[in-house]
RNA sequence: GCCGGAGUGGCGGAAUUGGUAGACGCAACGGACUUAAAAUCCGUUGGGGCCUGUGCCCCGUGGGGGUUCGAGUCCCCCCUCCGGUACCA
């Protein structure tokens, strides 16, 4: 039963194709491709999506309506805007259902592109259509491929041998995230870890312009963290440890070269090249049988609380001490950070400390200030036990300590200053079909060449079957006439490289696309990218945070450095949209005999079946009803049965929980004017928000009052007067001018929307609408409800599409009220409220004040220490 | 564990530099219109209490303390939830 059925409903359905095919007709959102001579210009990105064969989320118009409300309302204020669309179309889905279907992937991305297209035209988005970009079209990803020469020629890209998980059964190379256990997630068949060559980025190289980029950037607190973390720097040594009878020193790295006295053991990972040359021929079975079973555990699987580990029967000297200490081999200690081997100092690290006690060995306090007989101590304090010869640490702090002894390790080449990262370099192959192909060869002695750029783009070879390659190397392998080539300048044979692209690589430069992108020339004309670039407003979701939004501010500065682009960061300001939530449920648990248990005894995530805590019965999950429920306290019970808690919460939408919305059923129900208004409505953009299907009815029946406001229902007339707006009336409009406009700028569009409400419930108590207070109003509301407004804005005598009107301006002077209410507090609680002329003198206010009746009781019989004036705000008398 | 964010009516959420807590919307209830329903319009709605009534009083922004004439807002301590991350030496 919707409301929308009804009589009364104001005509979306027609009114909202029409406006888009006039938009569409007129190209009344086209950027011209010449730069404007005007300065002002503002680039509003969204994150591109993927189009995935579901279509479009409720969660994509959230971000794309709050950009466009922004683009819409900079145009009107005459500013250039850049506001364009495109496809992140390469990507492991499509190829997989090109497995199961033998559908060409690039069939299944065509039709993806043109659902999700339809979608986004139906919600009235003003993007510049012409400049649509695709990835996986080769004009594009030809200046991907020519991108990633230049760092290969930068000397940053570079081969090396990475383990990948194979699946012999499934013939195809899966992702950390496919295998579980050692099987793939698909069938349970073994796989295992195999080294393949593989393409790698070396983003290491820019961490720390990475991180002093952030400063200035315009980003959530959060994300940048996430970066910085991510990024990981930290300041240490590298400290040299001899090795006893093997002609080889061992290189660790510390945070906490301080504790070097504490150091009573060495671990190396199980991948550490040394791992050989140290271990003993007593020890060596055991050593080569834990290594063997470490290599094929996940990461996961390794990062398991018990620490396991094998004495290699070795030992090294510790530089400070002298002592011959044991070499361990254990899977604690990460290959791929640091030099893959550590000091250990049990006393004063935690993994150390529960490693020692695992396997008792020595713990040795330097640092003084914890109890190391029950723990680690990994704070600050005094330094003991720690001197030699010649290097004196006892009674220095960290800092001090850690100075004293880098000094002396460099002093005595046993040691270095040393920065490090946790970053990786970018392992930047795939073993798929579906993504950019490498514009590399490989002559027949090995070497790799690029392709000269005049040969680009290197397009993907059709396939004729969708199978699993059978190969790790994926399935441009398998296509003989592909792989084999002439080397253009030689014309000898060689071999393309068969990896390709991950899907990070069209979206790290997409943006650069959209300002130029027909150049068949550059990637993008120089003077273009100076006017449009940086971006000055890119929304999209937090789950990009780090990756995408790291790997693409990496290529930037690669593109900096290479002179391609004017601007050291892309991404002027950042925000991240919030998720959409489902429906908010109440749900209750019940035994197999229909007995209620409180949630209170029930062990689950919230909502998902689980056991009663008490009994340890498995309990079914009801949904039940709101009307059904009651507060009590700060938890939910059910009405009939108050010992009843019942869950309440919002869960994501998921299709196996049955609460996705489809926007295509809300537009085709209200209209996507309405979509768009209860989007920015629901709360702040960058905040989680539960659907509501009533409050979207709100929304709605927000517009049709509005509509009904300004046209007469049966003559489709406008009702409004060409009378003087009173000064009632444009106090009104002129603070809602002044709310929405400082709203928008702010990107607070829900209270934006409140104001309007505000203004519209004003109006419709008035006997009619001035004319002239109706079309601002009608201008501030477009930017949110563009179809519905341009249609008013018509009907009030324009022949012109609103896009491009002149945003209203607010009058400072026709805010103001003559006569304001203030309240009145005695100690601070308030006892009235007092009308009181605007501009009235504090004594007036004050003696006013005291006249009222209920002020004057509660002064009786006290004395007035204090009055406070504060004007237009508040009166408070002081007593004593 | 660590980092980040958030706790305000039955619900989603408002609240400039500290200045009437609960804007706006939903839901609920009452009324008008209607043969009736839907739609629409008007009104009430944080909790408790006093009063014939205009009205008045007390409590109230996760909990406890503090600063201030005045605290949702600032400071200290604690709790809960959400997101991220986790053997990074």
């Amino acid at each position: 039963m919707s409301n929308a059925d009804s009589t009364m409903a104001y005509p979306f359905d027609d009114i909202e194709p029409r406006w888009q095919d006039y938009w569409e007709e007129h190209q009344t959102f086209r950027t011209p491709d010449e730069v404007p001579e005007e300065e002002e210009k503002v680039y509003v990105l969204d994150m591109f999506p993927y189009p995935s064969g579901s279509g479009l989320h409720v969660g994509h118009p959230e971000g794309y309506t709050a950009t466009d409300i922004v683009a819409r309302y900079k145009r009107m204020q005459g500013v250039h805007v850049l506001h364009p669309m495109g496809w992140d179309a390469f990507g492991l889905p499509a190829e997989q259902y090109a497995m199961k279907t033998n559908t060409h992937p690039r069939k299944t991305t065509k039709e993806n592109i043109a659902q999700f297209k339809r979608q986004l035209k139906r919600l009235g988005f003003s993007y510049d259509w012409q400049r649509e970009i695709n990835t996986t079209d080769p004009d594009y990803y030809k200046w991907t491929q020519w991108i990633f020469l230049q760092l290969y020629e930068q000397g940053l890209a570079y081969q090396s041998e990475e383990r990948v998980w194979w699946c012999e059964e499934l013939g195809t190379v899966l992702a950390d995230e496919e295998v579980i256990d050692g099987k793939s997630e698909r069938g349970g068949y073994p796989c295992k870890r195999v080294p393949m060559r593989q393409w790698v980025l070396k983003i290491t190289e820019y961490a720390d312009r990475l991180l002093e980029g952030l400063d200035d950037l315009d980003w959530p607190e959060s994300t940048k963290e996430m970066q910085r973390n991510w990024i990981g720097r930290s300041e240490g040594a590298n400290i040299y440890f001899d090795l006893v009878d093997v002609d080889d020193s061992l290189k660790v790295y510390t945070t906490r070269p301080d504790t070097l006295f504490g150091a009573t053991y060495m671990v190396l990972a199980p991948e550490h090249d040394l791992v050989d040359e140290i271990t003993t021929d007593e020890q060596r079975e055991a050593v080569e049988a834990y290594r063997e079973e470490a290599l094929q555990k996940s990461d996961v699987e390794r990062q398991q609380d018990e620490k396991t580990g094998v004495f290699t029967g070795g030992y090294a000297v510790n530089p400070a001490t002298g002592e011959e200490i044991p070499v361990w081999v254990a899977d604690y200690v990460l290959a791929s950070y640091g030099t893959g081997a550590i000091m250990a100092v049990p006393a004063h690290d935690e993994r150390d400390y529960a490693f020692a006690q695992e396997f008792d060995l020595p713990i040795r306090e330097v640092v003084e200030g914890g109890d190391i007989e029950e723990a680690a101590y990994t704070d600050d304090g005094p330094h003991v036990n720690s001197a030699n010869d010649e290097v004196d640490l006892n009674g220095l702090d960290k800092a001090d300590a850690k100075d004293r002894i880098v000094e002396w390790l460099e002093a005595e080449g046993e040691g270095e200053h040393q920065v490090n990262y946790q970053l990786r370099d970018w392992l930047f192959s795939r073993q798929r079909y579906w993504g950019e192909p490498f514009p590399i060869v490989f002559t027949e002695d090995g070497e790799d060449k690029p392709v000269p750029e005049d040969e680009l783009p290197v397009t993907l070879p059709d396939l004729d079957v969708f199978e699993p390659s059978g190969t790790p190397e994926g399935p441009l392998a398998t296509i003989d006439d592909w792989v084999e080539t002439t080397d253009p300048e030689t014309g000898e044979p060689v071999i393309r490289e068969t990896n390709t692209m991950p899907q990070w690589a069209g979206s790290c430069w997409y943006y650069l696309r959209f300002i130029d992108p027909d150049n068949d020339e550059l990637p993008v004309d120089p003077e273009k990218e100076q006017y449009w670039m940086p971006v000055d407003l890119y929304v999209g979701g937090s789950e990009h945070a780090v990756l995408h939004l790291l790997y693409a501010r990496f290529w930037h500065k690669v593109l900096y450095d290479a002179g391609v682009v004017s601007t050291k960061e892309p991404f002027q300001t950042l925000v991240h949209q919030g998720m959409i939530l489902g429906e908010k449920e109440y749900t209750a648990y019940r035994t197999d005999d229909g007995a209620f248990v409180s949630a209170a005894h029930v062990d689950a995530d919230p909502g998902s079946a689980g056991g009663d805590t008490r009994t340890g019965d498995e309990l079914e999950t009801v949904n039940v009803d709101e009307t059904d429920v009651t507060k009590d306290g700060d938890v939910f019970v059910l009405a009939d049965d108050p010992d009843v808690r019942v869950d309440a919460r919002s869960h994501k939408m998921s299709k196996s929980r049955g609460n996705v919305i489809n926007p295509d059923d809300v537009v085709d129900e209200y209209g996507a004017d309405t979509l768009r208004l209860y989007e920015m409505f629901m709360g702040p953009l960058e905040q989680d928000k539960p659907w509501s299907t009533d409050d979207v009815e709100g929304v709605y029946r927000f517009l049709n009052r509005v509509w009904r406001l300004l046209v007469d229902d049966d003559t489709g007339e406008p009702t409004v007067t060409d009378e003087e707006p009173d000064r009632d009336q444009l106090r009104e409009l002129h603070q809602t001018i002044k709310k929405v406009t400082q709203d928008i700028e702010h990107l607070n569009f829900n209270t934006a929307i409140a104001a309007m409400m505000e203004f519209l419930n004003a109006a419709n108590k008035w006997d009619a609408v001035p004319q002239a207070v109706a079309e601002p109003f009608v201008l501030l509301l477009s930017p949110f409800a563009p179809h519905l407004c341009e249609e008013l804005w018509r009907r009030l005598g324009h022949d012109d599409s609103l896009a491009y009107a002149d945003w209203p301006e607010y009058e400072e002077a026709l805010l103001h009220k003559e006569v304001v209410e203030m309240p009145v507090q005695v100690d601070g609680t308030v006892r009235a409220t007092i009308e009181v002329s605007a501009d009235a003198e504090e004594k007036d206010v004050i003696a006013t004040a005291k006249e009222n009746e209920n002020v004057a009781r509660h002064l009786e019989g006290a004395t007035v220490q204090r009055e406070i004036f504060v004007p237009g705000q508040i009166v408070n008398f002081v007593t004593s």
